[in-house]
RNA sequence: AACUCCGUGGUGUAACGGUAGCACAACAGAUUUUGGUUCUGUUUGUCAAGGUUCGAAUCCUUGCGGGGUUGCCA
């Protein structure tokens, strides 16, 4: 079983190390992870960093990971948010099998788990509203107050919680509370509420409950009757865990899960809270959930970022426990370099200018061999027709060029890509002096594949694509959606924060003729330009594209320093 | 202030008492029919002070700094 030294293995996280432990130690015999998301949202890359870990590890050890809906609210809770999420963990790359579960599967056994609590004096029903509740648990310096009703009988505890399943009691007039310590440091352990009245449908036990058990009374034990193993969270659980542990001490449960926290995702230029993705939804600062510059899963797939980019990023970005923030630059690092290995080459004027080339025969239609893919050769070539009247793009001529512009001009020339090279030899404008055509000669010594005779050279190569074959287009440029590195830092709201540049439609965009057979949802290049998605808006006759991510532009950032 | 977790270049992450490495970013150069890609090189770091040790990012102490926790949310 030993590797040999050679092999660099990638350092394992400070998790992975707990599990090896605890398989060369005999504790477990195997490993059992699990996914559990409340089903009263959208999963973003957070949940991405968790999916990633939780059946990333299972994969790796052979083990299993289950998807286990935390559904104990029944308030919050919707079927819509179950789909969307199995669809999205699809998506990236993972599959829970058969180990679809929820916690309302638990509610009887979590029900008897609390009657074993009350008959062994470790659990009580309290009548406190949840204001004196609130106020008796004491805060971070000051230890609580015990409830008056702390010391009732086992038999009267018993009565009372089984009228409240029964449906005595009006919401919130009483709770199940454990008995533990109201002076505990860890508020967590200061008589923590178990059970709450809610009469509220559930989306999946109906009305056949009118209590619901809290998130710590469920999840442990949840995890327990999973013999799930190692119960992998976030550093905000880390005070639970002691609570966590009462509870798999204190109840018959048939194994022992190991509850272990890290650090939550946190990205420069984006805000990953639920609450505050959901406010930018319903306030309508962007179009929805799956609007391409939110950092939902949903969001980034329309975006077109590939489902093995974002698992590239979750395995570069690592697991500790160190609330560390990721710069957004290696998310697109990660998908720049999943694109360029895979995606389709394409030409597409995104902010065209029309050129006639005045020595290339009228009415003639020549068809240029060109590059599926340079760095995948299998990827293999395409045709793209060639005439007289091109368009190429407007910041690929200036008439008046600074240092180190390389492109069209004046009286200079450049290849076309997969062309022939022209020469700018007269600029039209209009009455207002907008440029709206440039006259170019081309030299038919030149096309793709050959070089002049003369041995000169050019310093660009630009895009462009035949007027006369060309698809009309809407193209959306995205940016950041906040402007401000940390939105939710300093005073005012995150909203405070919006980039107001960060959607910028472009509705007269000219495609290459291969691109009217793009399928929604695929991601190709824009030659010298960026990736962009089909978006799901396109229709046959007008696709829309999304700029998924620009390529490095060294171009811009030179022109940038002045 | 109580409890608790955590501090390694600009960012993220390794090094498990023995040469502080990798990725991203930045910068410089080479190649290039994408100012992309690729390749080469450069800059920048162990929070601080003590202690243990032949030797400390690593162990100990203290200080400093940051996160989390006062829902009948998860």
């Amino acid at each position: 079983m030993t590797e040999p030294s050679s092999a660099p293995a990638t350092p394992k996280d400070f998790i992975r190390e707990i599990i090896d432990e605890d398989l060369a130690s005999g504790k477990h015999s195997g490993t059992v992870t699990r996914f559990p998301p409340e089903p009263n949202g959208y999963l973003h890359l957070g949940h991405a960093k968790s999916i990633c870990l939780n059946f990333g590890i299972a994969e790796e050890y052979g083990g299993r990971c289950h998807l286990r809906f935390d559904d104990t609210n029944p308030t919050k809770e919707e079927v819509e948010y179950v789909e969307s999420i199995k669809t999205d963990i699809h998506w990236l790359g993972f599959d829970w099998g058969e180990h679809l579960y929820f916690a309302s599967d638990y509610f009887e056994q979590l029900y008897e788990w609390a009657v074993h609590l009350i008959r062994s004096g470790k659990a009580y029903v309290d009548d406190q509203t949840a204001e004196e509740i609130r106020k008796s648990r004491g805060d971070l310096q000051t230890p609580g107050t015990e409830s008056p009703f702390r010391d009732r009988s086992i038999e009267d505890n018993l009565e009372l919680f089984s009228r409240m399943r029964a449906g005595d009691f009006a919401d919130g007039e009483k709770v199940l509370r454990a008995r533990i310590d109201m002076s505990h440091p860890n508020l967590n352990l200061r008589d923590p509420v178990l059970y709450r009245i809610l009469h509220a449908e559930h989306h999946r036990t109906g009305d056949a409950w009118c209590i619901y058990p809290m998130y710590d009374y469920t999840h442990g034990q949840s995890d327990a009757l999973e013999h799930i193993t190692h119960s992998l969270c976030t550093l905000e659980f880390e005070n639970h865990r002691p609570l966590y542990d009462w509870f798999l001490e204190n109840l018959p449960v048939p194994s022992l899960p190991r509850q272990i926290e890290f650090s939550r995702l946190n990205l420069n230029y984006t805000v990953m809270s639920k609450r505050k993705l959901l406010q930018l939804v319903t306030e309508g600062h962007v179009s929805g959930w799956d609007d391409p510059r939110m950092p939902t899963i949903s969001g980034i797939r329309r975006r077109g970022y590939p489902p093995e980019a974002i698992r590239s990023f979750c395995k570069t970005i690592g697991i500790t426990k160190f609330e560390s923030t990721n710069d957004f630059a290696l998310l697109e690092a990660s998908v720049r370099e999943v694109l360029n290995r895979t995606a389709s080459r394409y030409m597409a004027v995104l902010d065209p200018i029309k050129v006639v080339l005045t020595n290339y025969p009228a009415n003639f239609v020549e068809e240029m061999e060109a590059m599926m893919n340079p760095e995948d050769p299998e990827a293999g070539s395409r045709n793209v027709p060639f005439s007289r009247e091109l368009y190429i793009e407007r910041e690929d001529f200036m008439e008046v060029p600074p240092p180190k512009y390389f492109r069209l001009s004046p009286g200079t020339e450049v290849r076309l890509r997969s062309g022939y090279f022209i020469r700018c030899e007269e600029v039209i404008k209009d009455d207002a002096g907008e440029i709206v055509e440039l006259r170019c000669t081309y030299d038919p010594e030149t096309r793709s594949g050959s070089n002049p005779p003369d041995g000169r050279k050019v310093k660009a190569t630009i895009h462009w694509v035949s007027a006369s074959h060309a698809v009309d287009a809407e193209v959306r440029l995205y940016d950041r959606l906040f402007a401000s590195e940390f939105p939710d830092r300093g005073e005012g709201s995150f909203l405070d924060h919006l980039n107001p540049d960060s959607l910028k439609v472009l509705s007269n965009a000219k495609l290459e003729r291969n691109l009217s057979s793009a399928e929604i949802g695929e991601t190709v290049q824009f030659e010298r330009l960026g990736y962009f998605c089909v978006d799901p808006d396109s229709t046959a006759d007008r696709p829309v594209f999304n700029r998924t991510v620009g390529l490095k532009d060294a171009w811009a950032k030179a022109k940038g320093q002045g």
